[in-house]
DNA sequence: CGGGTGACATGACAAATGTCAGAGGGGCCA
DNA sequence: TGGCCCCTCTGACATTTGTCATGTCACCCG
């Protein structure tokens, strides 16, 4: 394989530091080539309707959209375009997540851009690829034990809203809502809903 | 002024892909020499030390220690060099604890990679520079209506801690936690103390 | 069809939290 | 020195929580 064409890369990143700086550094390797770059998540969207790349490399938390949801969108609309995330905090759910909406690859920023470039290539084959430490860690988090109610209502609790507040917004009574936050403090394992919400975010259940 | 010996940077985040990255780009500069790197707030310190840069651009949250206590440690040790902070989150009391640490500059990754260089040499040439949208944002926040008890009363509140794990670990009785807390609560405009916690955590007063 | 499970509810009770009034002591500044 | 503000505490009270027992209804599966 001597003379393939370049792979075309689609970089998204609102940090314009990091993905000016990713633009350079990946455009150093002659199979790869940066033809688009996006700010936020409905850029990258229209980006790459417009130019069509063969792997977008997304950011995972973008204004707009997060990555995950641009690559739900990319994957009906451009099915031929393999989609790689690049995050700084991985944290498990995120992962599932991402898997989910058929994302091939999954890497901190950690890494180096030697070892990015790399996995590109092996998304750009049609591999998947996804960091052994994030997939550690998702694996040893499990599934969320949370119904789809108790998850509701606590993610309602998240900003420290009381439970009339909670009832309301969810169409609930407040003695049922009270029930879910219980038994979701339980599954937790937590002191009291506060400490439910801050750790069903870490392992990204909510 | 025409053959000025270039400045020497170290380079401190713990995203592996944007301190190589930026590195890369930097030296493209040819007024510009990245000499160390570090990936955390105390290997940051080390090379510091060792090398001795002219400026250190460091990331605001690294593990072990972050950007400002860094920068503390580095005003001391090394009165010589400059500090500028870089940031993905710009939270106004962030910048404020900046400034008080002899913090030179504080710009977040939004910029691009030529206007960072340009804010390094106004460092180096022992300006200031803030990035006035972040500015703004320090300013129309203001000062923090806490005080030092209370703002040290609902950090420990912070991880959703019951008021007797919090007497304990502050060595006050339950009732006076309690009394800082409602009053913490009133002065933010808050429900109750956990949304207390998170608009003080917006506004960088915690 | 019967049984299990989850959504939803009520009511009651204990515990935690929020609020208020008051009170003593220390430091700072006019 | 007197006033003011902060720190600290107490006690009492209303309100909000967490927890539990219990019940109804709908749905899915064997």
């Amino acid at each position: 394989m001597t003379s393939t064409r370049p792979v075309r890369l689609l970089l998204a990143d609102d940090e314009h530091l990091i993905r000016g700086a990713l633009a350079a550094l990946l455009s150093l390797e002659d199979d790869l080539t940066v033809v688009a770059e996006a700010a936020s998540g409905p850029e990258a969207l229209a980006m790459a309707r417009a130019h069509a790349p063969d792997v977008a490399v997304l950011d995972l938390q973008m204004p707009g959209a997060d990555g995950v949801k641009v690559a739900t969108s990319l994957r009906a609309e451009l099915p031929g375009c393999r989609v790689l995330i690049v995050t700084s905090h991985g944290r498990p759910g995120h992962l599932k997540r991402a898997l989910a909406a058929g994302v091939r690859g999954f890497v901190p920023k950690t890494v180096s851009a030697q070892r990015l470039a790399e996995i590109i290539r092996t998304v750009h084959e049609g591999n998947r690829y996804v960091d052994p430490e994030l997939a550690a860690d998702a694996i040893a988090s499990g599934d969320s034990p949370l119904t789809a109610r108790e998850a509701e209502v606590l993610e309602l609790a998240a900003d420290g809203a009381p439970v009339a507040e909670i009832a309301e917004r969810a169409a609930l009574s407040q003695g049922t809502v009270r029930n879910y936050l219980s038994s979701a403090v339980s599954k937790l394992g937590a002191e009291n809903r506060h400490a439910a919400v801050r750790l069903a975010r870490e392992r990204g259940w909510v």
